[in-house]
DNA sequence: CATTTCCCTAGTAATCCGATAGGAAAACCA
DNA sequence: TGGTTTTCCTATCGGATTACTAGGGAAATG
């Protein structure tokens, strides 16, 4: 399961956003700069978040991008969504469009509680937990295990 | 979150041997056609999971592919590592390698949250519940949501 | 009017997906 | 022993996607 550069992108320019507040608006070198994130590739991902609906922005000298809503009301799978598709897909189609044969049959399920359990995360935490750093209690207490942390 | 073929041809190819017994043997081409697989990209599959030690192979006449251990012993997160690397990457790297500045730093544990639900499914379910239709408990009652077969 | 910044289109290099091809090694059968 | 089957190895190849890069036009500012 790979998170796409996309989505790692978009997702911390959100919070760079996120971070500057609802008034200030950031020119899209500046959250290059801040994020290392390639200039010219961060632009389209800004674009997709624009026509997504999430980011306004503004050309000329004092312009750039700001949030289109307020932060705390932004999932991290609504970011992932605009800028990089479907949350979960297998071999690029979503689960609900997967069809098995035999003794796989019961593979479609599997992938459902796999999407559920990733769209319980990522559709509660918004850019503002993040952003302030205030993780909700369910998810700093799966990040709490140690075992968590480790490679297999 | 994307699953890649190799990761579902992998897991579907490790299930009809499972489904086949301990005891029996099946070529190569048989679960290509059983599952819909490009034969030759099966088999380069194959040699993988030969390779991470999940299954075994005999050539000739009654050749052919078996398990190396009981299903009941070998998790679908095994066979994903073993033909895919990675369970979960960003970017294409292990969450615990990343990092992140700034307002994004909350990041790192967000995705380490993310990972440890993957894993509590991926990791607890087996060859032999997917094969026999018998999901555990907590996969079950995720997937009984209906909401969880639902598009966003 | 000149600078800044967004915005759009194209192009490129690398990887992934899937298919194909040729043949060597090993096991079976007659 | 010889012939068949099947794994096994290498190699290639085109199309699609990913991750970028380049260049220039359009709008806002001073």
């Amino acid at each position: 399961m790979r998170i796409s550069a996309r989505a790692d992108y978009a997702v911390r320019a959100a919070l760079e956003l996120a971070a500057a507040g609802d008034e200030v608006s950031l020119k899209a070198e500046a959250i290059a700069a801040a994020q290392g994130i390639p200039h010219k590739f961060l632009e389209g991902i800004l674009g997709d978040l624009r026509r997504g609906g999430l980011v306004v922005s503004q050309r000329g000298g004092k312009g750039g991008y700001r949030l289109a809503r307020p932060a705390d009301s932004i999932a991290i799978a609504e970011v992932i969504r605009v800028a990089d598709g479907p949350l979960v897909s297998v071999r690029g189609v979503r689960p609900p469009e997967l069809s098995y044969r035999g003794p796989a049959e019961p593979l479609l399920p599997l992938w459902i509680a796999v999407r559920a359990n990733v769209r319980k995360i990522l559709g509660e935490v918004t850019l503002a937990h993040v952003a302030a750093a205030r993780l909700p209690d369910d998810v700093l207490s799966l990040a709490a295990d140690p075992e968590a942390w480790t490679n297999p």
